[in-house]
DNA sequence: CTATAATGAGACAAATTTACCCTGAATATA
DNA sequence: TATATTCAGGGTAAATTTGTCTCATTATAG
């Protein structure tokens, strides 16, 4: 499985937020969504932390877009749920990651990257508005 | 991440398997990969319960093909070895298993379908031959 | 026939990741 | 000033990954 819930639960809440003006705030959406409040908050946080949300606090708060849907790459949602990048296998982006590494190849290094490209070329430009 | 060192071992050994006209033991292999003999054991046992390796007990034993290079696709490989199907999230595959579900999917279901299908393209005929 | 070399099966375990919960502080609104 | 909300971060239980170890089985060589 290469998405977790952390990504799942960021796409879906993105798409409800898109969706209004007024800022939503965490309760509602965790209770619209079914999940767990505190696991959400977290990665709202993460995702307000890397300027793709804005927070606001207080009474009437919650989190809004900050940027439009369409320069909103779905690659770096999923990074910042996860973490982590986006990678079929530790090794896989650049043959300086591969551990046998050093201008020779593991065996099956070509065919890991060539896997890798194909799914960076899906990502290639996907933003939230395509998923709209 | 969506692989783990189970598919990358259970890759590296095929193909040193498949460069051998001799079974190869896992001694030697673990050796040459410089990975855990009994991890790696248990992964080829999985391979050869489904007809992908053939093991040979007793002195000179150890394990070879029991395939043309050209019919073991790397995706059921890959399965074996992570025993369990290879999607890209849990419900991307059907939109039965769309938790959802039921008519109406959710709101990234399409996205987590195209991806899905995008890496069923890849791996559609891809087989050991291809990466040797 | 017997010693040895290998797989087969399965119980156990450490390390890591996932998917959460909770508490307290900061802050904005009404 | 009271209240609603985010923010920060520590803690944690369960699942998964990545192994270990032991004992049984089986095939081969001599």
């Amino acid at each position: 499985m290469l998405l977790t819930k952390a990504s799942e639960y960021a796409l879906l809440s993105l798409v409800l937020i898109a969706r209004q003006s007024a800022p939503e705030d965490v309760d509602t959406l965790s209770k619209r969504l079914n999940i767990s409040r505190s696991f959400l908050a977290k990665i709202l946080q993460s995702l307000a932390r890397e300027g793709i949300l804005k927070s606001y606090k207080g009474a009437k708060g919650g989190f809004a877009l900050n940027q439009d849907p369409r320069e909103i790459l779905v690659r770096r949602v999923i990074e910042v749920a996860e973490k982590k990048p986006l990678t079929v296998f530790e090794c896989a982006a650049s043959s300086d990651a591969c551990p046998t590494g050093k201008g020779d190849f593991c065996m099956i290094w070509p065919f890991l990257n060539k896997f890798q490209l194909k799914m960076d070329e899906f990502f290639e430009e996907l933003t939230l508005k395509d998923i709209l």
